[in-house]
RNA sequence: GGGCGGAUGCCAGAGCGGCCAAAUGGGGUGGGCUGUAAACCCACUGGAGAAAUCCUACGCAGGUUCGAAUCCUGCUCCGCCCA
């Protein structure tokens, strides 16, 4: 993992599409020497999910060039909360939930990127901190004695974050007007503490990036840089990340290898190539090679993206088990045996009397209540093995017990496999 | 501090006393077509119930009315303008 190549980081991220803007023009020479860097991650749940994937594969990407990562937990952040964002806004979190969401998140970054063992430095070894460690001491006064006057606000309402909010109809608070304070100052805090001189982050995060390169300059006249990397988009303009079942999350808890490998697995045709290059260490050839793939032959490229990410998340014995049974589910012997289908134990004692259809898809989550299931089955959209239920009154009896399981079916993709006993 | 406007379902956004579980669009799901793709077409999209029906829901708390998302009062939050 820790092979340091002669690839220079910047030419790395460009060829995989990675690099949507960079404050200075010789950020490649920048990186032709070792450096520090940094990308911060919101706390805010114990998991992060694929689109959080894009910064740590960049995080590893700098660490396979030599240079040193920094994953900043962004505790400060989430122990203030976030009242505005129009969805489900940040919650106010406390100090211990936000440590026990960075211990969860950490391990998922670990599964990518190499963290420092303790007692183990290693020049490009990886390290997480938590902003609240440095922020939370900082006094109001402090602050504005230090670093206040190094803000204008003039500079910081040109920012198109802050533009966008003051005409927007939710308006901008002064506590999110803050958020890119509070990251200035953790650049410079990284800088002076650490020696980081880079940050890296979605391009949404492009004005926070200037603001603290800006105040590094000014306080400590640091020559730092900083680079953004492009949001992820599903081509069809939906929101990436998000299936059937909501988020697509890194944490099998959450979302199991199986779901994790189907998400990616159904990735559109045009986007394969996109995702190949952000989610997979595959060399840029074979990205390339893949990605050209049309028609049908598009498939082999998706299975490729989807065993890649799922072994890198999950592991290669998780990403053997999904591609193996979601391979043998889709091919042509329909085999829904595999080990990482989704399944259940029934008793052949329950089953004795009969099941309702509509009371075995709750029961297999297929459905949320009984309401969506008998609205799936009215649809046409439920299958007990091959057969369609067009009955919402059907029951599931013995008799529809074949080599030990009974298989429902909604539409084309989702599958439960009850193992009766 | 004052004036005005606003708060509706996953999101956006109609409704402005009964016909409202709430138009329309997006999203999502199911069907058709396919390649576990896209585009397109159709349907569904609060909960319980076989159904009748019942329950919950239009910022929060009360009130008026046979009847309220709709009217009134107070509160909370937001926007705009004035100071």
């Amino acid at each position: 993992m820790t092979t340091t190549t002669q690839d220079n980081l910047y030419d790395v991220l460009s060829r995989r599409g990675l690099v949507s803007q960079v404050t200075d023009e010789k950020i490649r020479e920048r990186l032709s020497e070792p450096v520090t860097l940094y990308i911060g991650f919101d706390p805010t749940a114990d998991s992060l999910h694929v689109g959080t994937l894009v910064p740590i594969m960049v995080l590893a990407h700098a660490q396979r060039c030599g240079h040193k990562p920094i994953a900043v937990v962004g505790g400060a952040t989430a122990l203030v909360g976030d009242p505005s964002g129009k969805t489900e806004s940040r919650k106010m979190l406390s100090r211990e939930d936000i440590d026990y969401n960075a211990r969860c998140i950490a391990g998922q970054i670990a599964n990518i990127v190499e963290f420092n063992r303790p007692g183990e430095e290693s020049p490009a070894g990886a390290v997480m901190v938590n902003n609240a460690d440095w922020l939370t001491k900082l006094s109001w006064i402090e602050l504005l004695r230090d670093y206040g006057a190094h803000f204008s606000v003039n500079r910081m309402l040109t920012m198109d974050s802050v533009k966008s909010r003051l005409d927007a109809e939710s308006g901008l608070t002064f506590l999110e007007f803050n958020y890119m304070v509070m990251q200035a100052v953790d650049f410079l805090h990284l800088y002076k503490s650490l020696n980081c001189t880079v940050q890296m982050g979605g391009q949404d995060q492009w004005g926070n990036i200037v603001m603290g390169i800006e105040l590094g300059r000014r306080v400590a006249g640091a020559d730092l840089a900083g680079l953004t990397m492009p949001l992820v988009t599903k081509s069809d303009g939906g929101k990436f990340g998000k299936s059937e079942s909501g988020n697509v999350w890194l944490d099998p808890k959450r979302t199991s290898p199986y779901e994790f490998y189907q998400f990616w697995r159904n990735t559109p045709d045009v986007d394969v190539k996109r995702y190949l290059g952000f989610f997979t260490f595959l060399p840029i050839e074979q990205v390339n090679e893949l990605g050209a793939l049309e028609g049908v032959e598009a498939n082999k490229a998706k299975a490729v993206l989807a065993y890649e990410v799922t072994r890198l998340v999950h592991g290669q014995g998780e990403a053997e088990k999904a591609k193996d049974s979601a391979g043998k589910a889709f091919g042509a012997t329909q085999d829904v045996t595999g080990e990482a289908i989704p399944h259940g134990a029934l008793a052949a004692s329950e089953l004795g009397a009969g099941i309702g259809v509509v009371q075995l898809l709750v029961n297999a989550g297929l459905a949320k209540s009984n309401g969506e299931a008998k609205r799936l089955v009215t649809g046409g959209g439920v299958r007990v093995h091959v057969r369609v239920v067009s009955d919402i009154g059907q029951r599931v009896t013995p008799a529809d017990v074949k080599n030990g399981y009974v298989l429902i079916r909604v539409g084309k993709k989702r599958l439960f496999r009850f193992d009766v006993r």
